[in-house]
DNA sequence: CGAAAACGTTAACAAAAGATAAGGATTTGT
DNA sequence: ACAAATCCTTATCTTTTGTTAACGTTTTCG
Protein backbone atom coordinates (compact mmCIF):
# COMPACT_ATOMS: atom_id res chain seq x y z
CA UNK A 1 0.00 0.00 0.00
CA UNK A 2 1.41 3.56 -0.83
CA UNK A 3 0.86 6.65 0.38
CA UNK A 4 -1.06 8.14 -2.73
CA UNK A 5 -3.53 4.89 -2.32
CA UNK A 6 -4.07 5.44 1.13
CA UNK A 7 -5.19 8.77 0.85
CA UNK A 8 -7.51 7.95 -1.95
CA UNK A 9 -9.45 5.70 0.61
CA UNK A 10 -9.51 8.17 3.11
CA UNK A 11 -10.50 10.63 1.03
CA UNK A 12 -13.45 8.18 0.08
CA UNK A 13 -14.59 7.23 3.40
CA UNK A 14 -14.29 10.88 4.67
CA UNK A 15 -17.29 11.61 2.88
CA UNK A 16 -19.47 10.25 4.73
CA UNK A 17 -18.63 13.06 7.29
CA UNK A 18 -17.24 16.30 4.94
CA UNK A 19 -17.11 16.06 1.36
CA UNK A 20 -13.73 18.18 0.25
CA UNK A 21 -13.54 20.04 -3.30
CA UNK A 22 -10.10 19.80 -5.13
CA UNK A 23 -8.80 23.08 -3.91
CA UNK A 24 -9.87 22.10 -0.33
CA UNK A 25 -8.07 18.88 -0.61
CA UNK A 26 -4.84 20.66 -1.91
CA UNK A 27 -4.53 22.43 1.24
CA UNK A 28 -6.06 19.54 3.63
CA UNK A 29 -3.96 16.51 1.92
CA UNK A 30 -0.52 18.34 3.48
CA UNK A 31 -1.74 17.91 7.47
CA UNK A 32 -1.48 14.05 6.52
CA UNK A 33 0.92 11.43 7.53
CA UNK A 34 1.36 7.83 6.11
CA UNK A 35 2.13 5.50 9.22
CA UNK A 36 2.76 1.52 8.73
CA UNK A 37 2.43 -0.58 11.75
CA UNK A 38 3.98 -3.70 12.03
CA UNK A 39 2.45 -6.89 13.65
CA UNK A 40 1.69 -6.19 17.51
CA UNK A 41 3.52 -2.70 17.28
CA UNK A 42 1.72 0.43 19.54
CA UNK A 43 -0.16 3.02 18.05
CA UNK A 44 -0.30 4.11 22.35
CA UNK A 45 1.12 3.37 25.16
CA UNK A 46 0.07 4.44 28.88
CA UNK A 47 1.79 7.51 30.18
CA UNK A 48 2.04 8.56 26.75
CA UNK A 49 -0.02 11.79 25.85
CA UNK A 50 -1.63 10.43 22.40
CA UNK A 51 -1.06 12.64 19.60
CA UNK A 52 -2.60 11.46 16.34
CA UNK A 53 -5.90 9.78 15.23
CA UNK A 54 -5.50 7.81 13.04
CA UNK A 55 -7.78 6.12 10.20
CA UNK A 56 -6.95 2.26 9.63
CA UNK A 57 -6.94 2.08 5.51
CA UNK A 58 -5.70 -1.35 6.22
CA UNK A 59 -5.40 -4.11 9.26
CA UNK A 60 -6.94 -3.53 12.62
CA UNK A 61 -5.78 -2.81 16.11
CA UNK A 62 -7.03 -3.98 19.36
CA UNK A 63 -7.13 -1.45 22.73
CA UNK A 64 -6.01 -2.95 25.94
CA UNK A 65 -5.00 -2.26 29.73
CA UNK A 66 -2.59 -3.99 31.92
CA UNK A 67 -4.04 -4.79 35.14
CA UNK A 68 -2.21 -7.22 37.62
CA UNK A 69 0.20 -8.25 35.15
CA UNK A 70 -2.47 -9.41 32.47
CA UNK A 71 -3.70 -7.65 29.42
CA UNK A 72 -7.21 -6.79 29.22
CA UNK A 73 -8.85 -6.10 25.76
CA UNK A 74 -11.50 -3.57 26.17
CA UNK A 75 -11.66 -2.61 21.77
CA UNK A 76 -11.54 -3.30 18.52
CA UNK A 77 -11.07 -1.31 14.99
CA UNK A 78 -10.83 -2.82 11.75
CA UNK A 79 -10.49 -0.87 8.10
CA UNK A 80 -11.97 2.23 7.68
CA UNK A 81 -13.17 2.81 11.33
CA UNK A 82 -10.70 5.72 13.00
CA UNK A 83 -8.33 4.75 16.01
CA UNK A 84 -6.95 7.05 18.60
CA UNK A 85 -6.98 7.10 22.80
CA UNK A 86 -9.52 9.34 22.44
CA UNK A 87 -9.51 10.82 25.53
CA UNK A 88 -5.42 11.41 25.25
CA UNK A 89 -5.95 13.19 21.97
CA UNK A 90 -8.51 15.38 23.21
CA UNK A 91 -7.22 16.50 26.35
CA UNK A 92 -3.47 15.61 25.73
CA UNK A 93 -3.32 14.01 28.80
CA UNK A 94 -1.32 10.27 29.53
CA UNK A 95 -3.15 7.47 27.28
CA UNK A 96 -4.25 4.55 30.03
CA UNK A 97 -4.29 2.05 27.81
CA UNK A 98 -2.15 0.50 24.69
CA UNK A 99 -3.47 0.38 21.37
CA UNK A 100 -1.83 -2.63 19.13
CA UNK A 101 -1.78 -3.45 15.83
CA UNK A 102 -3.11 -6.93 15.40
CA UNK A 103 -1.93 -7.25 12.43
CA UNK A 104 0.27 -5.11 10.00
CA UNK A 105 -1.60 -2.07 9.70
CA UNK A 106 -1.47 1.04 7.42
CA UNK A 107 -3.33 4.32 8.65
CA UNK A 108 -3.13 7.75 7.79
CA UNK A 109 -2.92 10.13 10.67
CA UNK A 110 -3.77 13.67 11.79
CA UNK A 111 -1.61 15.18 14.60
CA UNK A 112 -3.47 17.06 17.05
CA UNK A 113 -1.39 20.12 16.51
CA UNK A 114 -2.30 20.08 12.57
CA UNK A 115 -5.80 19.53 14.16
CA UNK A 116 -5.63 22.60 15.76
CA UNK A 117 -4.08 24.05 12.95
CA UNK A 118 -6.64 23.30 10.63
CA UNK A 119 -9.67 24.20 12.76
CA UNK A 120 -8.14 27.88 12.78
CA UNK A 121 -7.40 27.33 9.00
CA UNK A 122 -10.02 29.60 7.14
CA UNK A 123 -10.56 27.30 4.28
CA UNK A 124 -10.91 24.09 6.59
CA UNK A 125 -11.87 24.91 9.93
CA UNK A 126 -15.96 24.70 9.09
CA UNK A 127 -15.50 21.55 7.50
CA UNK A 128 -13.33 20.36 10.51
CA UNK A 129 -15.27 21.22 13.04
CA UNK A 130 -18.01 19.20 11.19
CA UNK A 131 -15.62 16.02 10.93
CA UNK A 132 -14.97 16.21 14.60
CA UNK A 133 -18.26 16.63 15.35
CA UNK A 134 -19.67 14.29 13.50
CA UNK A 135 -16.43 11.37 14.32
CA UNK A 136 -17.61 12.15 18.23
CA UNK A 137 -21.28 11.43 17.77
CA UNK A 138 -20.44 7.91 15.64
CA UNK A 139 -17.99 7.34 18.46
CA UNK A 140 -20.81 8.59 21.50
CA UNK A 141 -23.65 6.23 19.68
CA UNK A 142 -21.15 3.10 20.08
CA UNK A 143 -20.33 4.08 23.67
CA UNK A 144 -24.12 4.80 24.60
CA UNK A 145 -25.14 1.26 23.37
CA UNK A 146 -21.89 -0.27 25.18
CA UNK A 147 -22.81 1.02 28.61
CA UNK A 148 -26.09 0.57 28.05
CA UNK A 149 -25.26 -2.95 27.80
CA UNK A 150 -23.40 -3.26 30.76
CA UNK A 151 -25.97 -1.85 32.63
CA UNK A 152 -29.32 -3.86 31.61
CA UNK A 153 -27.99 -7.12 30.39
CA UNK A 154 -25.47 -10.10 31.54
CA UNK A 155 -22.54 -11.26 30.06
CA UNK A 156 -24.86 -13.92 28.07
CA UNK A 157 -26.58 -11.67 26.97
CA UNK A 158 -24.17 -9.30 25.47
CA UNK A 159 -22.27 -12.33 23.99
CA UNK A 160 -25.82 -13.38 21.84
CA UNK A 161 -26.26 -9.59 20.92
CA UNK A 162 -22.58 -9.90 19.68
CA UNK A 163 -23.55 -12.94 17.29
CA UNK A 164 -26.60 -11.49 15.93
CA UNK A 165 -25.19 -8.11 14.91
CA UNK A 166 -22.72 -7.97 11.49
CA UNK A 167 -19.82 -5.62 13.17
CA UNK A 168 -20.33 -8.41 16.20
CA UNK A 169 -19.87 -11.46 13.83
CA UNK A 170 -16.61 -9.80 12.39
CA UNK A 171 -15.45 -9.38 16.07
CA UNK A 172 -16.04 -13.37 16.66
CA UNK A 173 -14.61 -14.41 13.35
CA UNK A 174 -10.94 -12.38 13.28
CA UNK A 175 -10.18 -12.21 17.06
CA UNK A 176 -9.34 -15.37 19.48
CA UNK A 177 -11.87 -15.71 22.25
CA UNK A 178 -10.37 -14.42 25.07
CA UNK A 179 -10.29 -10.73 23.80
CA UNK A 180 -14.00 -10.96 23.16
CA UNK A 181 -14.35 -12.12 27.23
CA UNK A 182 -11.89 -9.55 28.21
CA UNK A 183 -14.59 -6.98 25.37
CA UNK A 184 -17.61 -8.71 27.49
CA UNK A 185 -16.44 -8.00 31.04
CA UNK A 186 -15.70 -11.28 31.87
CA UNK A 187 -12.85 -13.57 32.05
CA UNK A 188 -12.27 -16.02 29.43
CA UNK A 189 -13.32 -19.29 31.35
CA UNK A 190 -16.08 -17.66 31.82
CA UNK A 191 -16.84 -17.01 28.22
CA UNK A 192 -15.84 -21.23 27.57
CA UNK A 193 -18.83 -21.91 30.29
CA UNK A 194 -21.12 -19.46 28.51
CA UNK A 195 -20.36 -20.54 25.08
CA UNK A 196 -21.22 -24.41 26.13
CA UNK A 197 -24.73 -23.45 28.36
CA UNK A 198 -25.17 -21.80 24.88
CA UNK A 199 -24.77 -25.31 22.99
CA UNK A 200 -26.69 -27.42 25.03
CA UNK A 201 -29.58 -24.94 25.41
CA UNK A 202 -29.88 -25.49 21.71
CA UNK A 203 -28.75 -28.60 20.61
CA UNK B 1 -37.14 31.04 37.16
CA UNK B 2 -38.06 33.05 34.23
CA UNK B 3 -37.22 32.23 30.62
CA UNK B 4 -34.49 35.13 30.38
CA UNK B 5 -32.96 34.22 33.71
CA UNK B 6 -32.58 30.97 32.36
CA UNK B 7 -31.59 31.64 29.03
CA UNK B 8 -28.39 33.95 30.90
CA UNK B 9 -27.42 30.83 33.08
CA UNK B 10 -27.30 29.04 29.12
CA UNK B 11 -25.36 31.76 27.94
CA UNK B 12 -22.70 31.99 30.65
CA UNK B 13 -22.22 27.95 30.50
CA UNK B 14 -21.93 28.11 26.82
CA UNK B 15 -19.22 30.11 27.34
CA UNK B 16 -16.89 26.73 27.56
CA UNK B 17 -17.93 25.49 24.43
CA UNK B 18 -18.36 28.76 22.58
CA UNK B 19 -18.68 32.40 22.84
CA UNK B 20 -21.31 34.66 21.25
CA UNK B 21 -21.55 38.15 20.44
CA UNK B 22 -24.25 39.87 20.43
CA UNK B 23 -25.63 40.15 17.23
CA UNK B 24 -25.41 36.48 17.33
CA UNK B 25 -26.99 35.71 20.28
CA UNK B 26 -29.91 38.01 18.98
CA UNK B 27 -29.94 35.65 16.31
CA UNK B 28 -29.26 32.16 18.49
CA UNK B 29 -31.76 32.85 21.10
CA UNK B 30 -34.76 32.83 18.81
CA UNK B 31 -34.04 29.14 18.09
CA UNK B 32 -33.78 28.35 22.28
CA UNK B 33 -37.18 27.19 23.80
CA UNK B 34 -37.89 27.17 27.52
CA UNK B 35 -39.57 23.88 29.58
CA UNK B 36 -40.25 23.31 32.86
CA UNK B 37 -40.57 19.79 33.84
CA UNK B 38 -42.66 18.77 37.00
CA UNK B 39 -40.77 16.14 39.27
CA UNK B 40 -41.20 12.66 37.50
CA UNK B 41 -42.13 14.10 34.37
CA UNK B 42 -40.81 12.24 31.25
CA UNK B 43 -38.79 14.67 29.05
CA UNK B 44 -38.84 11.24 26.71
CA UNK B 45 -40.14 7.79 26.57
CA UNK B 46 -38.50 4.67 24.67
CA UNK B 47 -40.24 3.93 21.10
CA UNK B 48 -40.42 7.65 21.06
CA UNK B 49 -37.89 9.83 19.20
CA UNK B 50 -36.42 12.10 20.80
CA UNK B 51 -36.62 15.77 19.10
CA UNK B 52 -34.80 18.19 21.72
CA UNK B 53 -31.28 18.38 23.65
CA UNK B 54 -32.12 20.10 26.51
CA UNK B 55 -29.68 22.26 29.09
CA UNK B 56 -30.57 21.81 32.89
CA UNK B 57 -30.91 25.49 34.38
CA UNK B 58 -32.18 23.69 37.91
CA UNK B 59 -32.92 20.47 38.68
CA UNK B 60 -31.71 17.09 37.81
CA UNK B 61 -33.09 14.13 35.69
CA UNK B 62 -32.21 10.09 35.77
CA UNK B 63 -31.92 8.25 32.55
CA UNK B 64 -33.63 4.45 33.25
CA UNK B 65 -34.29 1.24 31.20
CA UNK B 66 -37.68 -1.13 32.10
CA UNK B 67 -36.65 -4.18 31.66
CA UNK B 68 -38.99 -7.33 33.03
CA UNK B 69 -40.56 -4.30 34.75
CA UNK B 70 -37.93 -3.07 37.23
CA UNK B 71 -36.34 0.41 36.36
CA UNK B 72 -33.33 0.06 35.77
CA UNK B 73 -32.00 3.36 35.98
CA UNK B 74 -28.33 3.85 34.09
CA UNK B 75 -27.52 7.65 34.73
CA UNK B 76 -27.63 11.13 35.69
CA UNK B 77 -27.36 14.92 34.96
CA UNK B 78 -27.79 17.59 37.07
CA UNK B 79 -27.74 21.75 36.79
CA UNK B 80 -25.36 22.62 34.18
CA UNK B 81 -25.34 19.66 32.27
CA UNK B 82 -26.57 18.85 29.02
CA UNK B 83 -29.58 16.33 29.02
CA UNK B 84 -30.69 14.44 26.19
CA UNK B 85 -31.44 10.55 24.78
CA UNK B 86 -28.21 11.72 22.22
CA UNK B 87 -28.33 8.65 19.56
CA UNK B 88 -31.91 9.11 19.17
CA UNK B 89 -31.82 12.52 19.50
CA UNK B 90 -28.63 12.45 16.07
CA UNK B 91 -30.53 9.83 14.44
CA UNK B 92 -33.66 10.63 15.03
CA UNK B 93 -34.58 6.90 15.35
CA UNK B 94 -36.43 6.31 19.11
CA UNK B 95 -35.19 6.18 22.08
CA UNK B 96 -34.66 3.01 24.07
CA UNK B 97 -35.02 4.38 27.47
CA UNK B 98 -37.05 7.31 29.77
CA UNK B 99 -35.37 10.23 31.27
CA UNK B 100 -37.47 11.82 34.08
CA UNK B 101 -37.22 14.91 36.39
CA UNK B 102 -36.20 13.69 39.86
CA UNK B 103 -37.81 17.17 41.07
CA UNK B 104 -39.07 19.96 39.48
CA UNK B 105 -36.42 21.09 36.41
CA UNK B 106 -36.10 23.77 34.47
CA UNK B 107 -34.18 23.30 30.87
CA UNK B 108 -32.96 25.27 27.98
CA UNK B 109 -33.40 22.83 24.76
CA UNK B 110 -33.12 22.85 21.00
CA UNK B 111 -34.80 21.09 18.73
CA UNK B 112 -33.15 18.71 16.43
CA UNK B 113 -35.13 20.68 13.82
CA UNK B 114 -33.62 24.29 14.83
CA UNK B 115 -30.19 22.52 15.31
CA UNK B 116 -30.61 21.62 11.75
CA UNK B 117 -31.48 25.09 10.68
CA UNK B 118 -28.35 26.68 13.03
CA UNK B 119 -26.08 24.21 11.60
CA UNK B 120 -26.99 25.83 8.10
CA UNK B 121 -27.33 29.27 9.04
CA UNK B 122 -23.94 30.90 8.01
CA UNK B 123 -24.03 33.42 10.62
CA UNK B 124 -24.54 30.21 13.38
CA UNK B 125 -23.52 27.40 11.48
CA UNK B 126 -19.64 27.49 11.75
CA UNK B 127 -20.62 28.25 15.80
CA UNK B 128 -22.91 25.23 16.36
CA UNK B 129 -20.71 22.97 14.68
CA UNK B 130 -17.93 23.51 17.28
CA UNK B 131 -20.36 23.06 20.06
CA UNK B 132 -22.08 20.12 18.65
CA UNK B 133 -18.26 19.18 18.36
CA UNK B 134 -17.16 19.97 21.75
CA UNK B 135 -20.26 18.97 23.72
CA UNK B 136 -20.18 15.52 21.82
CA UNK B 137 -16.45 15.37 23.13
CA UNK B 138 -17.54 15.49 26.25
CA UNK B 139 -19.54 13.04 26.74
CA UNK B 140 -17.47 11.02 24.86
CA UNK B 141 -14.44 11.22 27.48
CA UNK B 142 -16.86 10.58 30.21
CA UNK B 143 -18.60 7.34 28.23
CA UNK B 144 -14.76 6.30 27.36
CA UNK B 145 -14.31 6.35 31.51
CA UNK B 146 -17.32 4.63 32.12
CA UNK B 147 -16.42 1.33 29.86
CA UNK B 148 -13.14 1.32 30.66
CA UNK B 149 -14.49 0.70 34.25
CA UNK B 150 -16.41 -1.91 33.11
CA UNK B 151 -14.20 -3.81 31.45
CA UNK B 152 -11.47 -3.71 33.84
CA UNK B 153 -12.95 -3.00 37.50
CA UNK B 154 -14.90 -4.90 39.86
CA UNK B 155 -18.16 -3.59 41.52
CA UNK B 156 -16.96 -2.61 44.58
CA UNK B 157 -13.76 -0.86 42.77
CA UNK B 158 -16.33 1.33 40.95
CA UNK B 159 -18.08 1.95 44.22
CA UNK B 160 -14.94 3.46 45.92
CA UNK B 161 -14.00 5.04 42.29
CA UNK B 162 -17.57 6.92 43.06
CA UNK B 163 -16.52 7.95 45.98
CA UNK B 164 -13.24 9.19 45.44
CA UNK B 165 -14.49 11.59 42.97
CA UNK B 166 -16.40 14.97 43.59
CA UNK B 167 -18.89 13.82 40.78
CA UNK B 168 -19.23 10.54 41.77
CA UNK B 169 -20.09 12.02 45.79
CA UNK B 170 -22.26 14.02 44.23
CA UNK B 171 -24.50 11.36 43.24
CA UNK B 172 -23.73 9.56 46.07
CA UNK B 173 -25.26 12.13 48.58
CA UNK B 174 -28.39 12.73 46.24
CA UNK B 175 -29.41 9.69 44.86
CA UNK B 176 -31.17 6.68 46.88
CA UNK B 177 -28.72 3.50 46.77
CA UNK B 178 -30.53 1.47 44.72
CA UNK B 179 -30.57 4.08 41.61
CA UNK B 180 -26.45 3.98 42.43
CA UNK B 181 -26.57 0.23 42.34
CA UNK B 182 -28.12 -0.37 38.82
CA UNK B 183 -25.91 2.83 37.76
CA UNK B 184 -22.78 0.66 38.64
CA UNK B 185 -24.06 -2.39 37.34
CA UNK B 186 -25.14 -4.45 39.98
CA UNK B 187 -28.44 -4.91 42.24
CA UNK B 188 -29.23 -3.21 45.65
CA UNK B 189 -28.69 -5.71 47.49
CA UNK B 190 -25.75 -6.59 45.76
CA UNK B 191 -24.35 -2.75 46.51
CA UNK B 192 -25.82 -2.72 50.67
CA UNK B 193 -23.48 -6.07 50.95
CA UNK B 194 -20.42 -4.27 49.51
CA UNK B 195 -21.02 -1.36 51.44
CA UNK B 196 -20.62 -3.22 54.62
CA UNK B 197 -18.12 -5.26 53.45
CA UNK B 198 -16.18 -1.75 53.33
CA UNK B 199 -17.35 -0.84 56.60
CA UNK B 200 -15.64 -3.64 58.35
CA UNK B 201 -12.81 -4.02 56.68
CA UNK B 202 -11.91 -0.43 57.06
CA UNK B 203 -13.10 -0.45 61.04
C1' DC C 1 -52.27 13.14 60.33
C1' DG C 2 -52.20 8.47 58.92
C1' DA C 3 -52.09 4.80 55.48
C1' DA C 4 -49.40 3.35 51.71
C1' DA C 5 -45.36 3.25 49.29
C1' DA C 6 -40.54 3.38 49.03
C1' DC C 7 -35.90 2.34 51.08
C1' DG C 8 -31.99 0.00 53.03
C1' DT C 9 -30.42 -4.02 55.40
C1' DT C 10 -30.08 -8.77 56.30
C1' DA C 11 -30.73 -13.78 55.65
C1' DA C 12 -30.90 -18.04 52.98
C1' DC C 13 -30.32 -20.29 48.90
C1' DA C 14 -29.29 -20.67 43.87
C1' DA C 15 -26.70 -19.28 39.97
C1' DA C 16 -22.90 -17.28 37.96
C1' DA C 17 -18.33 -15.71 37.75
C1' DG C 18 -13.34 -15.62 39.33
C1' DA C 19 -8.96 -18.21 40.22
C1' DT C 20 -6.05 -21.83 39.40
C1' DA C 21 -4.44 -25.72 37.19
C1' DA C 22 -4.15 -29.37 33.81
C1' DG C 23 -4.43 -31.26 29.18
C1' DG C 24 -4.75 -31.32 24.27
C1' DA C 25 -4.88 -28.70 19.92
C1' DT C 26 -3.19 -25.06 17.19
C1' DT C 27 -0.15 -21.49 15.93
C1' DT C 28 4.22 -19.09 15.88
C1' DG C 29 8.85 -18.23 15.20
C1' DT C 30 13.35 -19.59 14.23
C1' DA D 1 10.36 -28.93 10.95
C1' DC D 2 10.33 -28.68 15.69
C1' DA D 3 10.28 -26.55 20.14
C1' DA D 4 7.89 -22.97 22.45
C1' DA D 5 4.13 -20.29 23.06
C1' DT D 6 -0.70 -19.51 22.66
C1' DC D 7 -5.31 -20.89 22.86
C1' DC D 8 -9.60 -23.20 24.28
C1' DT D 9 -11.79 -26.34 27.17
C1' DT D 10 -12.74 -28.62 31.35
C1' DA D 11 -12.58 -29.50 36.36
C1' DT D 12 -12.43 -28.00 41.12
C1' DC D 13 -12.95 -24.80 44.55
C1' DT D 14 -13.85 -20.03 46.24
C1' DT D 15 -16.00 -15.72 45.93
C1' DT D 16 -19.40 -12.82 44.37
C1' DT D 17 -23.72 -11.75 42.69
C1' DG D 18 -28.70 -12.62 41.84
C1' DT D 19 -33.26 -13.81 43.78
C1' DT D 20 -36.70 -13.76 47.03
C1' DA D 21 -38.49 -12.58 51.23
C1' DA D 22 -38.80 -10.47 55.73
C1' DC D 23 -38.33 -6.51 58.82
C1' DG D 24 -37.91 -1.90 60.56
C1' DT D 25 -37.44 2.86 59.06
C1' DT D 26 -38.37 6.77 56.38
C1' DT D 27 -40.81 9.27 52.96
C1' DT D 28 -44.75 10.47 50.28
C1' DC D 29 -49.15 11.90 49.43
C1' DG D 30 -54.06 12.18 49.86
Amino acid sequence: MDELKAQAIFREQLKKYVDFNEAEWIVFAPYLSFVTLKKKKNFIEPGTVCKDVGFIVKGSVRYFHVKDGEEITGYFSFENEYVSSYKSFLTQTPSVHYIQALEDTDLITITQKNMQAMLANPMLGYKMERFGRLLAEHYLICYEDRVSSFITKTPEERYLDLLSISTGREILQRMPQHYIAHFLGITPVSLSRIRRRIMVESK
